[in-house]
DNA sequence: TTGTAGGCGTTATCAC
DNA sequence: GTGATAACGCCTACAA
């Protein structure tokens, strides 16, 4: 591989004039940059991206740490991610949590050493301490689908309280009035909120939530269809079940139909996040949107702005989640 | 970040010992390696791993390039790959190449550029040419899903055929003799060989494919609505129909249920590759195996030996797939 | 076993 | 505008 210097030999100039024509931060007399450039052009040069690292303190990489590669989610937030970054000439750099407090911090760790310019982390297990002492090191990230008040500048967050209320609250608008639910791991902060949002749109209708009805899963199918096994198992009347996401609402509407019961028929079922198969399931899933795309991209650019000093770039911090309505919830007829 | 400079002022050896003990390569006198292990700890000191590229000419970055970042599909091939790096201190550059020429071109050009040691490619638009040509080139890279005699000791690949034609003697051993087909990209490999299975197994039986029970789909679910609509259009009879891929038969199924159409007691259906939600489909799918998560470890333990010397590291290049035995294949009664 | 010194390919700060 | 020249942080013969 050419060098900058051969590079320079070959222009008959000094090895700086080349650097400058590479970077096109100084003027540079018009002819010799054309001599430059064919130089360049002669010897298919191409800069060695490590060695301007090196002088520069600039990886042009960026860490993205999310809890897996696979699954619905975090692809769809990936590709918004990759695709602002490779647009900007930067690269990313993945790794995965596995939503586990070891492999989170080793994965942070990991991504420092190899020299990010900043990282973006969806992490669940660290503790927002963590995340706010991490905050006064030395390599800047964000952070997504989390909310830490005391490092809100950071923050990339939908708001999922919102969410569980709109779930519910469209459950309650169409009669139900004994609703079950299957939450996600009541550690992880999106669980809870939307948990709370539940909570909050059953206490506006005087209701409240009953103990009995609700299953804490894993966010994953079998979550769900555990989780509706263990309600049908209570014997206790419910019309309507909402799930923390789409992939346990999947696997709930399975367990449903090997035990008989037809949805909605027998009892609606809401899902959350609008995952690209929720529009595949039978029945179609209702859902709450969750823009995770836009927000990867999001999420990217503050990355952009905020490191690589792109001005005039505009970022948007808090999403807003919306109901989907589908084909699973019917009107109580109780 | 103190460099190695200042850990070896601190040890009082020189800064030559220091490198010895980071990269563990030469032999060092007990009592100095715990001096400088100790200098190290007290000043926090991490190498960096720029310098380090730089220096010894090797990145420990593997560059993948993938069609996409998102579906149940990639998703489990990235897992597969990025643990196995992670456990051996490599990194992974990922980027999308779109199932189009350009953008293949440029991403594998971009990650050459980003100086990585090796890259794996799950590319479709590229010539076997352009690959063969690339082979000669200095990056090393693996091919992943697709099979160039030429240079078949880089491939990694799926007996695509093989599936096909298991997919379709499934159906044929259940009494299926009208059988529609619903195929990828036909200017995919991967798409062409299945549907070869597809002939081969209805050539055993003394049966040819029904062009008019053809319809060429582009692997996602709507190409699967699409096609069963088009299929239903022809008014022709036919007692399955296989899909090139979970994707379509999912789209298949919803499409047959909005016609009012039940599988598999209208026509039964099969998919391909076996993907996470092909569990949750309603009827389950039944479909072909495809290992694609053991296929990208493999492809990264490839890397291992080839390019970073780790021997006794076995590598399997090529994979069978199998069928699966679901609920939406029953045996024809006409 | 340890130290010296020359690179690795750029960028960036000075002068001119 | 352009050219020397010192970093950047580490690896690795070669010597001792």
């Amino acid at each position: 591989m050419a060098t900058i210097y051969e590079v320079s030999e070959l222009a008959g100039v000094s090895l700086a004039t080349v650097s400058r024509v590479i970077n096109n931060n100084t003027p540079v007399r018009e002819s010799t940059r054309k001599k430059v450039l064919a130089a360049m052009e002669q010897l298919g040069y191409r800069p060695n991206s490590i060695a301007q690292s090196l002088a520069s303190n600039r990886s042009n990489s960026i860490g993205i740490l999310v809890s897996e590669l696979h699954g619905p989610f975090y692809g769809e937030m990936l590709t918004g991610i990759e695709a602002e970054f490779r647009a900007a000439g930067k690269h990313v750099i993945i790794t995965a949590g596995h939503s586990d407090l070891a492999t989170e911090q080793e994965g942070i760790e990991f991504l420092k050493s190899r020299n990010c310019d900043a990282l973006i982390l969806h992490v669940e297990a660290v503790s927002d301490q963590y995340l706010i002492e991490l905050a006064a090191a030395e390599t800047p990230f964000v952070l997504l689908n989390r909310h830490i008040p005391a490092i809100a500048e950071r923050c990339i967050s939908l708001n999922n309280e919102l969410g569980g209320y709109l779930a519910t609250q469209h459950l309650l608008q169409q009669g139900h009035r004994q609703i079950a639910y299957i939450a996600g791991p009541m550690w992880k902060t999106d669980a809870k909120a939307r948990y709370q949002g539940h909570q909050r749109a059953l206490a506006e209708y005087q209701l409240q939530a009953n103990p009995k009805l609700f299953f804490e899963g894993d966010f994953r199918e079998t979550g769900g269809s555990d989780g509706l096994s263990a309600l049908l198992a209570t014997k206790l009347p419910f019309t309507a079940v909402v799930c923390a996401n789409d992939e346990m609402a999947s696997g709930a509407l399975t367990a449903a139909r090997e035990q008989g019961l037809a949805v909605p028929d027998h009892f609606s079922v809401v899902g959350f996040d609008n995952v690209n198969f929720a529009y595949y399931t039978y029945p179609k899933l209702s859902t709450i949107d969750y823009p995770i795309s836009a927000m990867g991209k999001m999420a990217a650019r503050w990355v952009l702005r905020e490191v690589y000093q792109c001005n005039n770039i505009k970022v948007q911090q808090l999403f807003e989640p919306h109901l989907i309505v589908r084909d699973s919830v019917v009107a109580s007829n109780l």
